[in-house]
DNA sequence: ATGCTATGTAGGAATCATTCCTAGGTAGGG
DNA sequence: CCCTACCTAGGAATGATTCCTACATAGCAT
């Protein structure tokens, strides 16, 4: 997904976000991947066209993008916090060998819902699901997959 | 669920995991409450029977137990870990008001499956579904629901 | 265009859950 | 009942994330 400046524009102000270089740099690098990169990925990714980035400011960044729901926060287990640049409702496959993360979207996952004896009073406005496994790859080194 | 000695002799026997009075008032705490606690929460009660019970040992031990199966861990986005002394295959509804997790057991929750034309070659071996809202009491202090 | 001001940034210090290290202690097989 | 492999306590170390603060700048109003 290219991204250019009015498209950058756009999309902030849609969101009501204040556009700065950094922000520019750190939205364009996390829109444009699909690996789930963490906030120190996207640091050391930004810091090549601008060296003088905070890593500070990478953190502060993503809070800023994730309240304004450009961004989302995704999570494997306790690991360390990974991002998504993708915000339409999806899902994601887990790979337990080399922690990578694939997005899957399947309308049928977007339907889920407990039933109201198992709600206990909550109202729901959400769920996610994660699949735990092998990739390709990694089934093949590891074969005594657990 | 009441847990005398015996009984938790056999589940420690039959997972090959060593008993002590330590891990003994570990996984009793952890067994007779549904909260999902997290370590510290485990400690500070623990340490009432056991005056000098390390929060070392509290996390060793949580480690030892997970990796035999007779504990999991439950992460809710990228707070604190939190534990699970239920190991039967559930999911979780998670208040996004006062972060308590509930269980839920629905059969049809555990029979989800990735298409094939989603599942890039990941050989799966399991699925963790968590649902997010607000529970009954945080519906009513807080009617602001975003 | 230019100036103003609320907001953002850099950098360093602080936090805090978790892990590492190590010297005693103990469960439980023989 | 004795060994020894495995545990435990306590303290130090780690590392992702947050906090603090002085300087910079986006973008509105003039």
């Amino acid at each position: 997904m290219r991204l250019n400046h009015a498209e950058l524009l756009t999309r902030f102000r849609r969101h009501a976000v204040r556009l700065t270089r950094q922000r520019a740099a750190i939205y364009t690098a996390l829109a444009e991947t699909t690996s789930h990169p963490t906030a120190d990925d996207l640091y050391q990714t930004v810091k090549r066209q601008h060296p003088m980035m905070s890593r500070n400011t990478v953190y502060y960044t993503l809070g800023v993008l994730q309240q304004a729901g450009l961004v989302q926060e995704v999570n494997v287990g306790h690991e360390v916090a990974r991002f998504d640049g993708n915000v339409t409702v999806h899902h994601h496959l887990i790979c337990l060998g080399c922690r990578q993360i694939v997005d899957v979207m399947d309308e049928g996952l977007n339907q889920l819902a407990v039933s109201n004896g198992q709600a206990r009073g909550f109202r729901i406005l959400g769920h996610r699901v994660e699949f735990h496994g092998y990739c390709a790859g990694c089934q093949r080194g590891k074969l005594d997959v657990p």
